[in-house]
RNA sequence: CGCGGGGUAGAGCAGUCUGGUAGCUCGUCAGGCUCAUAACCUGAAGGUCGUUGGUUCAAAUCCUUCCCCCGCAACCA
């Protein structure tokens, strides 16, 4: 079974933020979850380095773009791997195979596309139009004066595709969630769609239109085809992979950026006679101490300062933890200094020591007979339905719930702990004493597995201390191999 | 009358579709335990569910008046 997921591909014209950080790992989360459950994955991301800011923030600095463009897109590859991610494709769409990605779907769509001129109110100090709206007193928000200007560029029938992508919402439900920013999109549409221009004759640096001197592509009809160039298109001998890997993909988006995933790239694909992804999900956004992030308040979040600062399982954790997926949160030292503190260190961290420390200082055994009391059996199968539990939630992107639901099998062990009370059984009931150590070791070991997509290395400490290879969740439902397990180090340490 | 979301204990939220003793996390207070990272478990206090009127035996939940907050409003990646 094949399985897909992708992030979006971040342009390259600011450094990599939380919110670049948080979108990437979603989708990791999403992917290993995919993976531990025995999918096929191909999980890609990338960046997005074409566009006149680009060209433009280069030329300030005086630097080749393409040159600008290595180093930009590097800081997002490296910030793809300091926060541990698992994609097996980075893309650029500076690379040959893209422009050829590009330039193949762009003819697969020709016969929607046609030459007219596109009006508005253009800036010329910013080189870029500014919509009607934002237009005051012949002046764009910046001051910067504009003048009505009109040029030959290539529309696409986006009008035509109106019905269609009705249809297609109507047909599949949850092709865009949460279901809030579904109703947003179909009332989008139902209010009316123009055609959409997708050329650019006033600068270059793009992908060339072929056989059109002078345009390239319209920034977004370049990035949207990065999720199929990824998965090898053009490829004839790939088409059936990148077919079923389309109908089984996750885009996980940004909230600014849904429309241009829920709407347009549909229609691309409709107009292509390709596949649709499985579903579009809109993440929400974060602000910084209450508020919003902006440079001159200086309070963009970096994903290298906090994980330096706070782990990376622990940002990993505090993320999807937070808020529900999907709403908007807020992100504050405080408010992860508690997460750290009460879920990791006291909640799970504790439960594992206890439990692991507690066998090693009793020589406490495991039992494989499973003739348990009530509240033992109730724990244990509680351990393994832990993932059969997770699994809808996830099917839905509700990584929130699904975190929820391995905190409320911690909740219940260290209550295990406390009712079973095995410091006295230890004098008393040593047959007691490792069933109830059993049925905590399960539960230890389903933890880890609920653990592991979103903390991967919390979750590789666990398996290590319980000798549990950790690679697919079916290791939930056998025996354990070997109990003869190590002394535990302290998870998540305390400062003070 | 542009579209949409929201106003529920000190804080952050769930519950509203499918009316029927108001729930969760943190904070506060009290108790238990001592295996463990001064961790864990239990209990209590605290809310006229933004405002007005209405429907109903019964409304946080349905209809209505007004007030307040936040997104989106097309080429912005």
């Amino acid at each position: 079974m094949k399985f897909c997921v992708t992030t979006p591909i971040y342009y390259i014209n600011g450094d990599p933020h939380i919110g670049h950080a948080y979108a990437s790992i979603a989708a990791d989360i999403i992917a290993r979850f995919a993976r531990l459950d025995g999918f096929e994955v191909h999980f890609s991301t990338g960046t997005d380095e074409h566009g006149v800011k680009v060209a433009r923030s280069a030329e300030s600095i005086d630097m080749d773009v393409h040159e600008f463009s290595d180093i930009m897109s590097k800081k997002f590859r490296d910030m793809s791997d300091e926060i541990n991610m698992s994609h097996n494709d980075f893309i650029r769409t500076t690379e040959k195979r893209h422009e050829k990605a590009a330039q193949t779907l762009w003819k697969m769509i020709e016969k929607d596309i046609y030459c007219d001129t596109y009006a508005g109110w253009y800036s010329a100090r910013d080189e870029e139009y500014v919509s009607e709206s934002d237009v005051v007193d012949g002046k764009a928000p910046n001051g910067a004066p504009v003048e009505w200007m009109e040029e030959a560029s290539y529309f696409f029938r986006l009008s035509d595709y109106q019905d269609k992508l009705l249809d297609w919402y109507e047909k599949n439900p949850n092709f865009i969630l949460p279901t809030s920013r579904r109703n947003e999109v179909i009332s989008f549409v139902r209010s009316g769609l123009k055609d959409l221009s997708i050329s650019r004759s006033k600068f270059t640096w793009g992908i060339p239109i072929p056989h059109l001197d002078g345009h390239v592509m319209y920034v977004w009809i370049d990035a949207l085809t990065n999720y199929i160039t990824s998965l090898g298109y053009p490829d004839p001998e790939k088409a059936d992979y990148i077919a079923e890997m389309m109908r089984n993909c996750i885009h996980v988006v940004g909230k600014e950026i849904l429309r241009f995933h829920a709407v347009y790239w549909p229609a691309f694909l409709m107009s292509a006679g390709l596949p649709l992804p499985k579903r579009i999900y809109a993440h929400g956004w974060w602000t910084s101490e209450g508020q919003k992030m902006s440079k001159s308040i200086g309070n963009v979040v970096d994903p290298h300062k906090i994980i330096e600062e706070y782990g990376l399982d622990q940002v990993r954790y505090f993320l999807f933890r937070e808020v529900k997926f999907g709403e908007d949160g807020d992100f504050s030292c405080s408010a992860i200094k508690k997460r750290t503190s009460f879920d990791l260190a006291n909640d799970l961290g504790n439960l594992v020591q206890r439990v692991l420390a507690f066998m090693q200082k009793t020589g406490g055994r495991l039992v494989v007979d499973y003739d348990f009391s009530a509240n033992e059996r109730n724990l244990f199968e509680n351990s393994r339905s832990l993932v059969s539990r997770m699994r809808p939630l996830m099917d839905k992107q509700d990584l929130h719930a699904s975190l929820c639901v391995v905190w409320e099998l911690i909740a219940e062990s260290n209550k295990f702990v406390n009712d079973t009370r095995p410091w006295e059984l230890v004098k008393n009931n040593p047959q007691k004493l490792n069933k109830v150590i059993t049925a905590l070791c399960e539960s230890i070991r389903s933890i880890g597995f609920g653990l592991a997509p979103f903390m991967p290395d919390t979750a590789r400490k666990i398996f290590d201390f319980i000798n549990v290879d950790g690679k697919l969740f079916q290791e939930i439902q056998s025996d354990f191999v070997d109990q003869n397990f190590r002394a535990p180090f302290t998870l998540f340490p305390k400062d003070n």
